[in-house]
DNA sequence: GCTGATCCTGCAAAGGTTTGCAGTGAAGTA
DNA sequence: TACTTCACTGCAAACCTTTGCAGGATCAGC
């Protein structure tokens, strides 16, 4: 009211002093008024909310966390953004970030794990927690960079650290099951990169269900997670006489079809593929491709949530008290494992096995029906499972 | 040397107070040290360096732009970041800020205009510019924001702001002339959203170069830019009788073919589709998708290079010189315009006129030949052009 | 009328850094 | 020797906010 209407003015940046002045209170009573409103006067409260208003404050979030030593920032480190995997879980991160008010940096560090590393050290300061999706560097590096900035990791498991994981265990023998349900009995794993804690767990899973079914499961790779990486095999794969092949992921497993296309095997007639992710691409492929889900958004809402709550437990670099409960106890380490659906479309089909029963006339018809036709199993709801 | 080795301790945060005890000297030599290391006897710098960097200090990038006005961090606004487009323009863009020591802060808006100008809001005080990538705002409100916080605006022109622009103008009319050039005559060019400036361009020039070519061109539309906007209006594009579509964007085009094939309707032998955008997608699916590339990842990189040069200028709330130029004089408002090119691969095919030519018995071969075969013209280099 | 409690507000220090100014000592010049 | 110049360094204020502490006013109870 009082104050002039600066409504058009240059970007002067309006101080907590300007709205003091303009409400004729003291600095120390504004910054109340938005940061412990039950401390002020109501009158006063709304006189200088309004004046506030007027001007245009808002809150300095830098200058509020040299004090408070909490920046309401978040860091997102992120293997490559480009990766379809990934954008759902930016996504749903970014968003369950700012409905509590923090903002996220997100940096890709191009799969190189001296730039993740470089990158923690570099946000440090700046936020109050790190994401660390599908990191590339080594456990222990993991643990010592936790003494810097709180973490949570995503996709590995690190003990000590809130990690969220997804159940990709249970979806490779889900799909591992499938295949030899279809009369596979020579299998191919299609590995991904060496220091991924999804590919271990994956190789670990698939070897055993693989045994307990009677099929003989042959390993490839390790390879680039990328489309690249799976057409690239597609002649060993070819040549391996396997008749299905469970991919590290959806690119793997589309590049792979696209490659055995090139050699002209075809899929799923002559080799039946299942890929990891369901990313939004494998419902458009031709065939549609049968994979598993991993609930990345649910991912993404879960590990902000476990940040942020440890981040509300023990306030960093705090002056009052709290800092004695502190160094290193570290209590909520808790892990989430979230559970994964096998979700079946075209890209697979009956093995050799299973095939002699049917008409032999018709190997090509566009009629590769499964069990389990398209549409049964859905995308999954990413229940928490705590472990 | 001198400092205590505190290699393993808790997060206790090292100052450049904990630096100068360590090195004996002066804070502000410290300061001196990183921030003007020619004001500093090499000696003492080697000294200052080598506690600094036993202690692990970093600079606290908050605290530094308390006082320098520069916070060494920019935003990044998005519409929808699940859409494929934007993650690689995200990708580049970071990289880019990155490569100048920025780090970058992403959000999402999911296509809400009160989201992009809240957050616009919200960011200002912590960034030194912000990216506004395809904001869905006016074009005034636009700019009255940019007198709050520098702003870059990727796919949207603005005049008296800084853009960066992609010219889809050019990319339709090539896809049109290829499409009458294959003897369609019958058009239909599927709209994306209403305050896209994109969608105005691409009308406007379609527009004209169907009359150029004397085709009839059907608006249909405006639709949501996703797949499901495509496969929603397939059975008014059969109903339309057209032989040809130009979409908006790649998702609708992908969404487009499914929903044509569930109706049974063949592309390319009975219509040819056309995207735009050249998602990483389009490449993947069957058939592959004829589009107009844009250079997604070059408009990222030029975006970031406009802000930082425009940031450069004109320091904001700095307390020395400078603030006499500044005041709305904003001199550096170039718009570059980012060449676009046709990639025709396999879902455009001979029109009507063009079809009796060939024997009518074979109308579903997979033998969509067109004149210029999938590889011809490749990715786009995204050359800039200043207007 | 005095004591104590309650509510609100102001004061001032603190957080980590930058930077104009002034001071030191050494080297160069007359 | 005296004076200037120069390179380097220390001092202290400033950026914007939060917060422990203390002061002032009001009011109830005795």
């Amino acid at each position: 009211m009082t104050a002039a209407t600066s409504d058009e003015g240059a970007a002067v940046p309006v101080t907590i002093r300007d709205v003091a002045r303009a409400s004729g209170v003291h600095i120390s009573t504004v910054s109340r008024t938005f940061s412990a409103p039950h401390l002020v006067n109501p009158e006063t409260r709304v006189r200088v909310l309004a004046c506030a208003e007027d001007l245009g404050y808002r809150p300095n979030r830098a200058a509020r966390a040299l004090i408070t030593g909490r920046t309401h920032n978040i860091g997102l480190i992120i293997a490559d953004i480009a990766n379809p995997f990934f954008p759902p879980l930016i996504k749903a991160a970014e968003s369950q970030a700012r409905h509590r008010d923090y903002h996220v940096f997100v940096a890709d560090t191009n799969e190189d794990p001296a730039a993740e590393e470089e990158l923690v050290h570099a946000l440090a300061k700046q936020v109050d927690g790190v994401l660390l999706c599908s990191p590339r560097m080594s456990n222990s590096l993991i643990e010592q960079l936790s003494r810097e900035v709180p973490l949570v990791v995503v996709n590995r498991q690190v003990t000590g650290l809130p990690c969220v994981l997804m159940d990709v265990g249970q979806g490779a023998r889900a799909a591992i099951e499938h295949l030899i349900g279809l009369g596979h009995t020579r299998i191919a794993l299609l590995g991904g990169p060496r220091s991924s804690w999804t590919n271990r767990e994956m190789r670990r899973t698939a070897t055993t269900a693989a045994r307990a079914g009677g099929a003989e499961l042959t390993l490839i790779g390790p390879n680039a997670p990328t489309e690249t990486g799976g057409s690239a095999v597609a002649e060993q794969v070819r040549r391996s006489g396997v008749s299905a092949v469970l991919a590290y992921n959806d690119l793997m497993a589309i590049g792979l079809i696209e490659g055995l296309d090139a050699l002209g095997v075809r899929v799923p007639q002559e080799v039946s593929v299942v890929g990891v992710d369901d990313i939004a691409l494998s419902r458009l492929t031709r065939p549609k491709l049968t994979t598993v889900a991993t609930p990345t958004a649910a991912a993404g809402r879960t590990a902000v949530d476990m940040l942020l709550q440890q981040d509300t437990e023990s306030p960093r670099g705090a002056r009052g008290l709290g800092a004695g409960t502190a160094i290193g106890v570290r209590r909520t380490t808790a892990q989430v494992m979230l559970q994964t659906d096998l979700v079946i479309r075209d890209s697979t089909g009956p093995g050799p096995q299973a095939r002699p029963a049917r008409p032999l006339a018709a190997p090509q018809g566009p009629d590769p029906h499964c069990p389990a036709g398209p549409g049964a199993p859905t995308a999954a709801t990413g229940d928490a499972v705590a472990s």
